[in-house]
RNA sequence: GGGCGACUAACUCAAUUGGUAGAGUGCCACCCUUACAAGGUGGAAGUUACAGGUUCAAGUCCUGUGUCGCCCA
């Protein structure tokens, strides 16, 4: 083994291996199972800092199953991602000088494909530079023919039962890739614009009417005022005059219309609106479409507006009224205006066809199923966000007008009678057609087919072995970006069509942010790749990659500037293990996680430290068999204790998805008892030169049995170096096992009392450390100990002399009744531990330290006192605690007085 | 406008049913001790955003204020 730990070559070789050896696959060999979908993640796209982190949580949950003895399926697999791939592909095309268009629909397809085989692998590889242990030989893809078929299955059966329907109406369209998308896919935000004042004249006067989209006014069909409204009730049923057109509409009166914004006329533009579009169900208005599918004004409106965007209709139709003195100025105003999600264009409403979900009764089924707790949220708060989501929840558009993506099954005869079914072969044989039938052009959104992916991945509707066992699955782990867009998708589904759930536990995670708490986004060159992490980058590439994808070009150098003052050298390479540590120490359930690279190089080096101890456990075995019993010593006892308690509260917190504390329970054993105090014990014991060949045999299977135990326990969390560390001990430890993954996940020691003494030990060599460092005693100065009085800790330290020797630089243990001579002094319950000041410590200095100790302590006394001598506490506090509380009290005090005494003596010496 | 969340050491985060606030990083001092300087030993560092309240006891429960963030309209 080399000194220092380098992750670079030995995880691709562990990960090779596990696959190779199929310790991913389920064995169907235990009645406990354990299953678990991949959020499947875009298939076109590459590993972010979420997908590391969810994949982390997700692999130590797996891991731990699987070494718990379950079955486990962790199902892998990738997203067709519509919208984002076929516009990916486009660009690509683009840049070739091909559009879409030109191409047709047969050969855009097969360029995606192309496309998918190229790229798909992209983010495959990345998972498994995870270490992410899911099951490859059943990776689905959601354009699987198979799944395919699922999602086709699913799309005939609501349709028969009437759950989806044909619907014209308004919906969200994007102009610039001329489909339509959900309202989840709409994401508002605040801009500040203008309200222009426009005159609609009628026969003698003029009302004013406030608008912030004048170029819409062509298509107006009324005017609408509140009913109360008094300065308007007299011209209610009239007409007016519209601007720039030579129709007439009506003036009409609807409760919805805002007094008090701007001047109380409203302009009702049915076709264009969403509000508008209601108001004119209500007044039964007719409706008339200004714009054509790239969002330019249509043959409706004169001719001199044809053809225009909205941008320059606005521009000219502000003109014309201003011309024509019809407008009366404008006011700065802030409004939210609609953009896609994928595209950031400004969304229009638009009238057109499209298919619709009923989405009523299958979220209610879907929010008793979370309300009887057959779901169960964690953290739990956010069930309060889905069932709101369920409440008010509408029909879900699910056609669009892509080319990528499940093409709905239905089709048209040349009457426009629909027909849904399996193929066009089976609607033609059930209802006797002969004549050509047309094939609706539209897919399906690809949240429609991803709500099936718990499953569809599992062979349904056949009905599979797969399914059979791994449904509903264990637990979803997913951010709470896609509660709406997948989770409670999943959730209706699946109880529709599996009558189930698809999981019993979803865990929402955190977004994963950069260490100021900014979004991390490639827009805002913040990116921090997981790979980079894994395998370090040099300044000059990391710069390059974070302004690749700048939409401003400006914020070029700015970015160079913050990535340069971040990481002057760059990233150096930390290792999966370190990457995965840092993931799951910072999942704590809250729901920012912002990711500071000083925490991953905290634990890159607790991979060396475990490295380094697994250096010096090697190194004792070099005459070492495995043969006879472990050795009983105190110290063996004490360690199996700590390990005992470390285990119990790891498996609860992982458990109970607190991955932190689990972190953060395995840190301080391996660190803080296995290294710093039992290995230290170790090269004492066994440096003991009266020490027989067969116990400090026996020694070692102490230390190895602990070893591997430790080296199990850590392994879901950081698989690499265990796995690595484990196969160079498999000879010694004389494993059975091919591998550390598929081992056995430890058992508790039985019970060990009676660790007093030893934690007195601990104790006196802590004090005895202490008083060196601050009075400055060179580490390299023997010391000698005074015990006063106290019979049974002078034995027990004599027992000990060893440890205290070694660890303490303790060159005597005297023991006095009296004339004691000055010294420092620490205390041990209520026994003092002296150390002589002759020739090493100043009184004055010694003088001070107890000085600081004795504040300390009467603060605490104070406090104490305090509480015990009020009744009410007396009366109403736990006994327990009361008792606890007078012991420390007595304690206290008895430190004071010793304090006390001790500072007076020395000061008579000074 | 409605809802949710956050505010704890210089930084990134913890703190079980209320029971006297802990890690990592950084900082200070000493030490290159034969697994590890990516290390050892010890230390300093907090009016838990603010103001009230409930309670024997509040970081934790309640009310209000402030700052920041997210979701929905």
């Amino acid at each position: 083994m080399k000194k220092t730990y380098n992750p670079k070559n030995l995880e691709k070789k562990w990960y090779r291996f596990w696959e190779k050896s199929g310790f991913f696959k389920p064995t169907y060999k235990s009645k406990k199972t354990f299953s678990i979908m991949i959020p499947p993640p875009n298939v076109t796209g590459s590993l972010h800092m979420g997908h590391g982190f969810q994949n982390t949580l997700m692999d130590v949950m797996t891991r731990l199953k699987r070494m718990q003895g379950y079955d486990v399926l962790w199902q892998v697999g990738t997203d067709h991602a519509g919208i984002a791939t076929q516009l990916v592909v486009e660009r690509k095309l683009e840049s070739e000088g091909k559009k879409r268009e030109s191409l047709g629909r047969l050969k855009f397809e097969k360029e995606i494909w192309k496309w998918k085989k190229v790229s798909g692998n992209t983010i495959t590889k990345q998972l498994r530079r995870l270490g992410s242990s899911v099951d490859w030989s059943n990776e689905k893809f959601t354009m699987d023919r198979d799944f395919s078929d699922a999602v086709t299955e699913v799309f005939c059966e609501l349709y028969e039962e009437g759950l989806i329907y044909k619907g014209f109406r308004l919906v969200n369209w994007d102009p610039s890739l001329q489909t339509a998308l959900s309202d989840l896919e709409v994401s508002n935000e605040e801009e500040t614009s203008f309200i222009w004042n426009i005159k609609y004249e009628y026969e003698n006067g003029y009302l004013i009417v406030a608008t912030t989209r004048p170029e819409t006014l062509l298509g107006d069909m009324a005017v609408a005022v509140n009913p109360k409204d008094k300065r308007y009730k007299k011209l209610i049923g009239k007409e007016v005059k519209l601007p720039l057109t030579d129709r007439k509409i009506p003036i009409i009166a609807d409760d919805y219309v805002d007094m008090a914004f701007g001047t109380g006329c409203l302009k009702v533009t049915p076709a264009h609106d969403f509000n508008d579009f209601e108001i004119a169900k209500r007044h039964k208005l007719n409706y008339l479409n200004i714009l054509n599918k790239e969002g330019r004004l249509n043959e409706n409106t004169p001719r001199k507006y044809q053809n225009l965007d909205t941008k320059e209709a606005r521009r000219l139709i502000l003109e014309d009224l201003s011309n024509a003195n019809l407008l009366l100025g404008k006011e700065k105003h802030k409004l939210s205006i609609p953009r896609g999600e994928r595209t950031g264009e400004i969304l229009e409403p638009f009238l057109t066809e499209q298919w619709y979900l009923k989405t009523k009764n299958l979220a209610k089924a879907a929010s008793k199923l979370v309300r009887n707790e057959k779901i169960k949220f964690t953290p739990k708060s956010w069930e309060k966000t889905f069932f709101m989501w369920m409440k008010d929840i509408e029909d879900w558009c699910i056609s669009r007008q892509l080319w990528w993506g499940h093409r709905i099954p239905a089709w048209y005869d040349k009457n426009k009678n629909i027909y849904v079914g399996r193929s066009e072969a089976e609607i033609r044989k059930k209802n006797t057609i002969s004549g050509p039938l047309t094939r609706d052009e539209d897919v399906l959104d690809t949240w429609f087919s991803s709500q099936l992916w718990t499953f569809a991945t599992l062979g349904w509707p056949k009905k599979t072995k797969e399914l059979d066992k791994f449904h509903p699955t264990s637990i979803l782990v997913t951010g709470f970006d896609i509660i709406f867009f997948w989770v409670a998708r999943m959730i209706m589904i699946s109880q529709k069509f599996l009558k189930e759930p698809p999981f019993k536990q979803v865990f929402i995670h955190g977004l994963v942010r950069d260490s100021e708490g900014q979004k991390m986004s490639k827009s805002k060159g913040n990116i921090i790749d997981p790979i980079d992490v894994i395998d370090g980058i040099a300044l000059e590439k990391l710069i390059d990659k974070r302004t690749e994808y700048l939409m401003v070009p400006n914020l070029r150098e700015k970015i160079k500037k913050t990535t340069k003052k971040e990481f002057p050298l760059g990233i150096s390479p930390y290792g999966t293990d370190a990457l995965r540590l840092t993931f799951t120490s910072l999942a704590s359930g809250s729901r920012d996680i912002n990711f500071d690279l000083k925490r991953v190089e905290g634990y890159r080096n607790f991979c060396n430290k475990l490295w380094n101890a697994s250096r010096f456990i090697k190194l004792q075995t070099k005459d070492y068999k495995k043969t006879g019993k472990l050795s009983e010593h105190q110290t063996d006892k004490w360690i199996r204790s700590e390990f005992n308690d470390c285990l119990n509260k790891y498996t609860d917190h992982i458990e109970n998805s607190r991955f932190d504390l689990a972190t953060q329970t395995l840190y301080e054993f391996i660190w803080d008892k296995l290294c710093d105090w039992y290995i230290e014990f170790i090269k004492i014991r066994i440096n003991d030169e009266q020490l027989s060949k067969r116990d400090k045999n026996f020694i070692i299977n102490s230390l190895l049995d602990i070893f591997e135990k430790t080296l199990k326990l850590a392994h879901p969390i950081m698989p690499f170096i265990t796995e690595e560390i484990w196969q160079s001990f498999k000879e010694v430890f004389k494993a059975k096992e091919k591998s550390l993954m598929i081992s056995k996940f430890p058992e508790k020691y039985k019970k060990v009392s009676n660790l007093k003494k030893i934690k007195t030990v601990m104790s006196v060599i802590t004090g005895i450390r202490n008083i060196r460092s601050e009075m400055v005693i060179s580490p390299k100065k023997d010391i000698k100990i005074i015990i006063e009085k106290d019979r049974s800790i002078k034995n027990l330290l004599d027992q000990n002399i060893n440890f205290l020797a070694q660890l303490a630089r303790v060159s005597e243990i005297q023991y006095l009744e009296t004339n004691i001579p000055p010294s420092a002094i620490f205390l041990i319950n209520s026994t003092k531990i002296h150390v002589p000041l002759e020739g090493l410590i100043n009184p004055s200095s010694e003088i001070k330290r107890n000085q600081k100790n004795l504040e300390k302590y009467e603060k605490s006394f104070s406090s104490l006192k305090s509480q015990i001598e009020n009744k009410k506490f007396i009366s109403n506090a736990p006994k327990s605690l009361i008792q606890e509380r007078r012991a420390s009290l007595k304690e206290v005090s008895a430190k004071i007085s010793t304090t006390e005494k001790h500072i007076k003596t020395l000061e008579k010496i000074k």
